[in-house]
DNA sequence: TCTCCACATTGGTATAGACCAGATGAGAAG
DNA sequence: CTTCTCATCTGGTCTATACCAATGTGGAGA
């Protein structure tokens, strides 16, 4: 069966991927069950399982837990330089955003907090947790900080929109720059737990740190995506 | 033996992590191999490979096809709105880059790329492929092609350092815009046999378009990293 | 009609064993 | 001392089986 250049797993991939850009599975649909696929191919399930996660990896179908495997949709297009929201700008893209916010609560400022606000230790800060979706599936799980002082009472608000809103027209905080870390990392298990997630599926995490005019850190934010759902794109030109 | 809330892959993942985090095994030193560790843990080797993968996602350790499990490295940190290349970069952080050029050949422009430099069909181009390694380990590959209208007889040059400067300060042709998109992907067999890793590794697939002061497209370069080398850092004020 | 529960299905985890091909290193041959 | 060969070690692939836990479904009951 095996020929010595075509490795079974990667003949499998191959099948399903064909059977998808075939039109046979469209975006969001279900695949057949690993036990359906696996009496098609001849083949054992973990081989069968072995051709999934090489699909997984190249962001072409995604699962959920125990549900099963999906065609992924194309990714969400995001530009680091740019100062539009996720709101604004997955609605640029034709797509459906959607937040959800998980958690609000004020905090003590604990050491490296304090760093990056430049604050004392056990000053206030708001901490605020939110799911983000498109087209009704969980991309990223965000965890923002903001400075209580700057803007009090924020938590009281609304935050199932744009956070950069509330504070631009609530609090007059405009950000006058953006300090945006990427790496591809795993998704840790509360992380993993939130998006509905396998918890070591590679994802990408996001660090953004926002100052205001007088180069106060306004906002301290960390995004973990998944792997599949995201495109950056940056467009630079000479100084 | 096993937990209801300590899966047991999860549970050698911790031991190993552990292990290196104590300083037991240091960045680019070989882990035992799957076969000692599982005695030690009396756990099935499959197992002791889940854990391994677990920790490949994170980045922690990589593979090298058939030796072994070896620590990784501290990732190079790329700013992709700063102009420096690559040997700049890898240099100022204090690593060891490297260059080789795999080939260097002129095509005639397809479709695409025909599109992308809006010249015709047919018209003459170079195409340059190299490995670019940081401390000794392979950690992108990358494909640049060039107008050879724009720089004829590039190729005759040594490419094993800057193309930037060998654009500038052979042509006179600088880059005054400069179009970058990452995206994390899969590496498909060509690029894994490159980079001596297993394909279907997740990796950063970076596409980066430079365009100089006339507008003209100067090179478009396709970029795959490795996922556990790169760390992208953007910082932005407002315009 | 709606709710709730039991059950079949699905993916997730784990074991054990087998063989292969590339990498490696020790030893033989030059 | 160098070069070549070969046995050994390593990860890579594959099969087969088993059980668990979450999901989704369909039917019973309110």
């Amino acid at each position: 069966m095996q020929q010595p250049d075509t490795l079974h797993y990667l003949g499998v991939r191959d099948d399903i991927a064909a059977r998808i850009s075939g039109g046979e599975f469209k975006a969001g649909e279900r695949l057949p069950s690993e036990r359906q696929m696996q009496v098609g191919g001849g083949v054992a399930r973990g081989t069968v399982r072995e051709a999934l996660f090489q699909l997984e990896a190249e962001g072409v179908i995604y699962r959920k837990d125990r549900s099963g495997w999906y065609v992924s949709p194309p990714p969400v297009v995001y530009d680091p330089t740019r100062w539009e929201g996720f709101m604004s700008y997955v609605e640029a893209q034709g797509r459906r955003p959607e937040t959800e916010t998980l958690s609000k609560i004020e905090i003590a400022c604990d050491g490296m907090l304090a760093e990056i606000f430049s604050r004392p230790i056990g000053a206030p800060m708001y901490w605020i947790r939110r799911r983000r979706s498109v087209d009704g599936r969980a991309v990223l799980i965000e965890s923002i900080v903001v400075d209580a002082s700057l803007a009090p009472g924020l938590v009281e608000h609304d935050l199932d929109g744009s956070l950069t809103n509330v504070l631009k027209q609530v609090y007059g905080i405009g950000v006058a720059r953006n300090k945006v870390d990427m790496q591809p990392c795993a998704l840790t298990r509360d992380v993993a737990e939130a998006l509905r997630v396998k918890s070591g599926l590679p994802g990408l995490s996001l660090v953004r740190t926002c100052y205001d005019a007088q180069g106060r850190v306004v906002e301290f934010d960390r995004e973990h995506w998944r792997h599949d759902a995201l495109k950056i794109s940056v467009d630079i030109r000479v100084r």
